[in-house]
DNA sequence: CGAGTGTAGTTGTCTATACAACTTTCAAAA
DNA sequence: TTTTGAAAGTTGTATAGACAACTACACTCG
């Protein structure tokens, strides 16, 4: 350890200007992406690639733990390192509040409040928010529309331990999924898509005939020690999908 | 450095037998969740954790930058660290082989193979795959059953220069998803979901009535250069969803 | 021949240090 | 008052070394 004042940050090629890791990484998804490595195949130990670059071992160290992290290699603890079988590829599904989504479209967003109110909990809904069964509970329902079209029936129960003044929140001016992230922040949520049909007042709300398919997402939330909300989104099927994508 | 071979491993307190980056890492999420800190408030620097935890600064960096991959809290490069504003929850949906998902929840696969054949692409299909219309490509039609009931219509198309011997394939064995997989290893996904109508077809194949709602998950794959396989996914709405999950 | 043991190889964690790159702030200069 | 510039603080990258925990394999002993 001398000169390490005159070749920092220079392992043997300055080639890039990409990050030694950055390299490192390339260069096996590269291997894995021509065929070289296929699936199950072992991928140089830490020192070997230490080596090979002439870069530290927590480089190396860096450059496989994050491709694990990303799925394209699997690490066993004490054995070695080996290309992963692809046959499980996690994509990313955005859950986002639509206010944002469609103003992202470059388009204007408007919402029509159809009900806010308090209810008592169904023996379902108390089980959902782990209540008794006629607890107080608050229940929302909103049309969101995308440039005048309707784009979403919002159909929302909601902890009042979670959000006391849930009812006085103005839904014209903010979304009840924004309100509620400011106001019990968000600590779990799950979700489910399922195609069904539209019930008559949602079909009738989203401009549909009866018989139409629609998305719905079930959303559930959790802040802290509450279950928060529990939200049924429905889209139009014919006017709504979800994406996503995914890349070595 | 001097008394390094007395006291390494054991910062201040040994208490928990987790590693020390997983405390930090821990430490900061309790905060999040119990409302001490919330969105855009910054969390402490590496330096006020090395010595809040008596930990070196690569400790404290590791569990901090971990915690920025998992999207709990985001870095300025010479500002600081604040935590996320969640407004944005990403969630992973998994894309799978359908046979090993029926194994996974104890049922029995079958596969019924209405089609395996060689068509020319329409001008739509052509462009897909990056080929001139009238272009060969593989066509397969299967229906998955989960302890016999019809679960899955899988339509696909297949480029023939990312798998030559697709007809060859013997589904019944294999599922496409797997014989795609072996020959011709992934390297990019992109899907999108949708809820449609059964075609007359898909319905039958199901065994729905016309007008039932539908899951439609369309996948284009990549491998290498080409672009392999162009899957439409039609799931029977009364039977299936698609769901995840997160947890800060 | 089988069972246990030891050793080399590999990944996981942690430290101490260094420099680079960027942001923010504040004070001095124009 | 505005601009410039320096300093302090923060994250990003990289290194060299150490020990822990685990695996795989070959070898020895009964």
């Amino acid at each position: 350890m001398n000169q390490e004042l005159i070749s920092r940050q220079l392992p043997s090629m300055p080639n890039s200007s990409l990050p030694a890791y950055e390299q490192v990484k390339a260069f096996v998804k590269a291997q894995i992406n021509n065929g070289t490595w296929r699936p199950g195949d072992a991928v140089p130990s830490e020192s070997a690639l230490q080596a090979q670059f002439g870069i530290s071992r927590m480089t190396a160290n860096r450059a496989v733990k994050e491709l694990a992290v990303e799925g394209v290699v699997i690490r066993i603890k004490g054995s070695g390192t080996v290309v992963a079988q692809l046959h499980r590829i996690s994509s990313t599904l955005e859950i986002r509040d639509i206010h944002e989504e469609i103003l992202e479209r470059g388009h204007a967003h408007t919402t029509q409040v159809l009900r806010v109110e308090a209810v008592r909990a169904s023996a379902a809904m108390a089980k959902v928010f782990k209540l008794r069964t006629g607890a107080r509970l608050f229940h929302s329902v909103l049309v969101h529309f995308e440039e005048g079209v309707a784009i979403q029936v919002e159909d929302r129960y909601v902890n009042p331990a979670a959000t006391p003044n849930y009812l006085e929140a103005d839904f014209t001016a903010t979304t009840p999924t924004r309100y509620l992230l400011k106001h019990a922040p968000l600590t779990e949520a799950s979700y489910s898509i399922e195609a069904t049909l539209a019930d008559p007042e949602e079909a009738r709300c989203l401009g549909l005939k009866r018989g139409e398919p629609c998305l719905v997402m079930t959303r559930r939330t959790v802040s802290g020690p509450h279950v928060a909300s529990l939200a049924r989104l429905v889209y139009p099927g014919i006017r709504y999908s979800f994406g996503g994508k995914f890349q070595l």
